[in-house]
DNA sequence: GCACTGTTGATAATGATTACTAAAAACGTC
DNA sequence: GACGTTTTTAGTAATCATTATCAACAGTGC
């Protein structure tokens, strides 16, 4: 958070990304800032959401459906149900041994890695059935 | 490939996909099967590329830059360079225990799983220097 | 107050993807 | 190989997400 000004519009724009678990859209964050802030631009939402991501302080992450942020800016992995779209945080694995190994392998200088899991979360597996791709709310 | 005619848009599609490495955007694959059908349509492109992909025949994946095609539908992961962009192909992990793993932790039924890892190319780390986003070419 | 700088809201512009539709191609049957 | 039916195509319009533009505004220091 280096010499970044904290505005209003911005702050309220940081809190909606943190106040959610859902990985939400920049369309997501502007319903809930609107909400305080009426008057607010879909405009500065983008504008914000990159300018916090590039500090560091929110996370970035494009997925098939474009573009989402993550209140949780520490290193970690992710799971997507196909059920009820809900995308939840996981532990990220055994960083190192991964990347050298690749490392390893291909001559490739290994700097970050990223896994992503598909499949489906205890509530819809409770619901059971097969996969109805029920939900899949875009947030 | 069950049932699904191979008209000559369609093959030259497929064709374009699987004889590079370079994992096409829609875009990418136009401009080339223009070269050999100067008529085809954007909207065929893609079209088509989606009905390969649900056949299983073509990978569609979704990176930072939108949409791509793979024309290897073989469970693989991928390195991008930060460098010069390229995205290559790379093994993939063992599979069945990572899943095991997370499933037995969280209680998700994990059907599937993609890493992605990011670094930096033997090409680009021998012209040396910091990261330079150089080509980053979208093809 | 006044210049300076960064931020905002409003809106236009861009770019990628999808939808629509009339015409053409492929198919199955005779 | 003509004929009715179904699928696919080319061309184009429409949609949608994101980015760019810019005049007005707000904070800061003098
Ligand atoms: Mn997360
Ligand atoms: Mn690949
Ligand atoms: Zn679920
Ligand atoms: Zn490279």
């Amino acid at each position: 958070m280096r010499g970044l000004r904290l505005t209003r519009p911005r702050r309220l724009i940081l809190e909606a990304v943190r106040d959610t678990d859902v990985h939400p859209t920049a369309a997501f964050v502007y319903r809930r800032v609107r909400r305080r802030l009426p008057r607010v631009s879909l405009a500065t939402v983008y504008r914000n959401l990159r300018v916090l991501a590039a500090e560091g302080v929110l996370a970035e992450r494009a997925d098939a459906g474009g573009l989402r942020f993550d209140g949780n800016a520490e290193p970690h992995d992710h799971f997507t149900c196909i059920g009820c779209g809900r995308i939840h945080d996981v532990p990220v694995r055994r960083g190192r041994a991964v990347r050298a190994r690749l490392a390893a392998q291909t001559g490739f200088e290994v700097l970050n890695h990223r896994t992503e899991y598909f499949g489906r979360c205890g509530d819809c597996r409770r619901q059971g059935g097969r996969p109805s791709p029920k939900g899949q709310r875009r947030s």
